[in-house]
DNA sequence: GTATCCATGTAACCAGTTACATGATTGC
DNA sequence: GCAATCATGTAACTGGTTACATGGATAC
């Protein structure tokens, strides 16, 4: 069985918020879920063609005066009965592919300055994206009861912005204790 | 620029343990690496081939009487170049893509209900994890000293572990927190 | 005789990324 | 006149997965 095409899912999602163009959607998705999701441009035109093809969303044109001309994308019920489908399913989880653990692994075959260096590098990253979602946090919730930001998901989308913060925290925690015990191995010798 | 192939570099390192073959080094990926990082068939043949006519590796054809003939690779003095340079290079980032978060954040769109069976579901397998992990554990534990298990690098695979341990203890928290929250809004209601 | 392991490979396919190309409109 | 934003798309490519095909050797 061919791993599934997840990108129709997100694009399907997030035109549960409303109908959208496809360059509205890409910039909808660095808005509001790039920091666990990402789509791009050369994906999100033909997956949005093939939806149109299988009748899960409708395209409409539209021009307006002063304005590009614009395609249009509306979810239609047939798109909402396969996005609940597919919410409802269990996620099947493939095998994890974590580029560190590989480093340190074979990190036997580099002078240890190396690996420290690596280490220092993503405590250095897992610090900067905790801030970053920190301050997600507290825009989101200086804004929650805004309603021209109109998210009704706000509580699920700050539970989104909590995974990232707790992964980067666990993260950071494992390379730290990493490079303190990497540390002490050196000092013994 | 193109997504750097890393089963180039798996290879490489897992070469770095001693000669194999495709096959063995299939198992060997299977038995000590798996629970971070997968490789099948379909790429292991081509790459190595690949690995060969650049002469990061060498070839050679091993006949044993009552065992089927073998090619067996070796890491050679360019690859082992190749590999510390890979492994002394930072990480390049990718975003993200949790298939988790994109189900939560849309899920307004299903009944409860179901939110809760995925919750729990992603709670059962983190849990199984966990245990399979402290298994994993416990056995290197054991064997630590024993020659013929021969893992000088018991220490670094022990930390990788033990990264798992605590991702699926951090997936495993942020479910369960996220369950009780949806729990409590429904008795409100 | 049959199941399992050892052993190698290819073909078809899919998801996703990057680079390239185009052009209208707006604000400075 | 130029930069930025809005807007759409394609072509080339790569990394990776799955399914299929083959066949020798071994242990029961």
């Amino acid at each position: 069985m061919a791993k599934e095409n997840t990108t129709r899912f997100a694009l399907l999602g997030l035109l549960t918020f409303g109908p959208a163009s496809g360059y509205e959607l890409k910039t909808l998705c660095d808005r509001t879920i790039s920091h666990f999701w990402n789509e791009n441009y050369g994906h999100i035109y033909p997956v949005l063609k093939e939806l149109a093809k299988e009748e899960l969303v409708t395209a409409d044109n539209e021009t307006k005066v002063g304005r590009p001309p614009k395609t249009v994308y509306s979810i239609t019920d047939k798109g909402m009965d396969e996005l609940r489908a597919w919410l409802a399913k269990p996620i099947v989880h493939t095998p994890p592919r974590v580029e560190l653990l590989l480093k340190i692994v074979f990190s036997g075959n580099v002078p240890r300055s190396k690996v420290l260096a690596l280490l220092e590098d993503e405590i250095k990253n897992a610090q900067e994206t905790i801030t970053k979602f920190e301050g997600l946090e507290d825009h989101l919730k200086n804004h929650i009861d805004d309603k021209n930001h109109g998210h009704k998901n706000a509580k699920l989308w700050l539970a989104s912005v909590d995974y990232g913060k707790r992964f980067n925290r666990m993260h950071l925690g494992w390379c730290e204790d990493q490079l303190r015990s990497l540390r002490k191995s050196e000092n013994r010798k």
